[in-house]
DNA sequence: GCTGACAATATTGTCAACAAAAATGTTGTG
DNA sequence: CACAACATTTTTGTTGACAATATTGTCAGC
């Protein structure tokens, strides 16, 4: 993983990245936790960052927005999302839906290519979390849903992991209790462990659970606003 | 539903046509069949049909490529999609996830309300049927599975069903049997009754049986070219 | 000193002109 | 007549300037 300044310089030699590259970027961004609900995403910040022009980034916003992983106020600019405690409810209801089946599929289909993919993903996720690199394991820990929906050679599914995944990462950013590590990788282990028996049901039922005690660290019932939230930060409490 | 010439006048007057509203516009076209596969989107003949800037057009064709129900060529232009083979797989595969469960979703939380909705809108289906007017057929068939999610109350779950039904038809414009009606509506009486019955699950089954109904009746082994199959169309009969 | 109106600044939204590329039409040659 | 090279036209892509709007800063009046 690159960070954002310096691949701006890099890349633009050759060609201007595409919408598509710049999306992906701000999309892992936003899983590392680097840009936090609520960030105000100038155009002319942007602009600099990736070095291209204004209408690029206005589309990759457009793109971004598209996906709910950014809102758009007219006249006001690019935010990243901050979503609501019905959003995250929705958010979940629809990876409870998909997932358990991705992970089906993915049972089924993965090469021996793919479950080397899948155990060397495993080593890394184990590596950032006894080393406690916080942002790594945050990170690694969503690309093993992302890596699943790769192994189930599904373009619709990945596309649709990749958007609740990111989303995922702010609904745990805003309503996650805050030290506490979101996703237990034992979990993803044993999902690894249905997949070599070739246990596709315990696949879908595994990732079923996992994704239970994803939400089930969520306090979903709190009282955070769904503005800006400054009044809710400098009210005193109570 | 209006025709696309004389609804651009209509709300021009008012404010100019959000992006959302073309995209909303284009994708109930390619529901009904109006533009099908593969058809040529011109900025500047859209600018004319809906009477706006041609930023705005392109803003819209960027969203409905994002959806993959416009392919954007480079120099080129936009296109509707022509799905191939694997993609109608991918789609229907995506649909047999969600679909059943957003199906159970649905029935766990229609109230007395939707109910009546889904009641007035089978009537309107099977007048359709009745009355042999298929574009109104083919619409009200895949509204159904939107008015679903909508029932089923998850955002989420709405927007991939309202791509999914939109690409699902340009699937059946392409690998459907002519003439032959594509979702058969006692399948659709069928999964109401367990709405009224409240039992979820079967709803859900039936939602999937549907689904595989549907999919039985195309051809994703033919010849059909990925290509503008011009050449396929003028090509002699072996 | 605080509040509300007004001015200054910055940011976003839109448009029109221009550049680049592709499609089409024409002409000349074998 | 067929084909290839060139010119024309059309369409898309991009840039820059300008208008509209929000935000910030300032100042007069109470």
């Amino acid at each position: 993983m690159r960070t954002l300044g310096t691949t701006a310089e890099q890349d633009e030699r050759d060609d201007e990245l595409a919408e598509e590259e710049i999306v992906e970027r701000i999309f892992e961004a936003i899983i590392d936790q680097r840009l936090p609900p609520g960030t105000k995403l100038s155009e002319a910040a942007l602009c600099e960052a990736f070095g291209v022009g204004r209408m690029r980034i206005r589309q990759s916003l457009l793109l971004l927005a598209s996906r709910e992983v950014v809102v758009l106020m007219p006249n006001r600019g690019a935010f990243v999302a901050s979503p609501t405690a019905e959003q995250a409810r929705d958010v979940f209801e629809a990876r409870m839906m998909i997932e358990p089946n991705v992970a089906r599929l993915a049972a089924e289909r993965a090469t021996e290519t793919d479950l080397a993919t899948l155990e060397r993903h495993l080593r890394l996720e184990h590596e950032a979390h006894v080393g406690n690199r916080r942002r790594d394991a945050i990170r690694l820990s969503g690309q093993f849903h992302v890596l699943l929906a790769e192994i189930a050679y599904n373009a619709v599914a990945l596309r649709m992991v990749k958007e609740l995944v990111t989303r995922t990462s702010l609904i745990i950013g805003i309503f996650g209790s805050p030290g506490v590590s979101n996703c237990r990788d034992e979990d993803h282990d044993e999902i690894f462990k249905a997949f070599k028996d070739r246990d596709n049901e315990a696949a879908a039922r595994l990732m079923s659970e996992h994704l239970r005690h994803i939400q089930d660290h969520l306090e979903l019932n709190g009282p955070t606003e769904g503005t800006s939230d400054l009044v809710a930060i400098f009210r005193k409490p109570t």
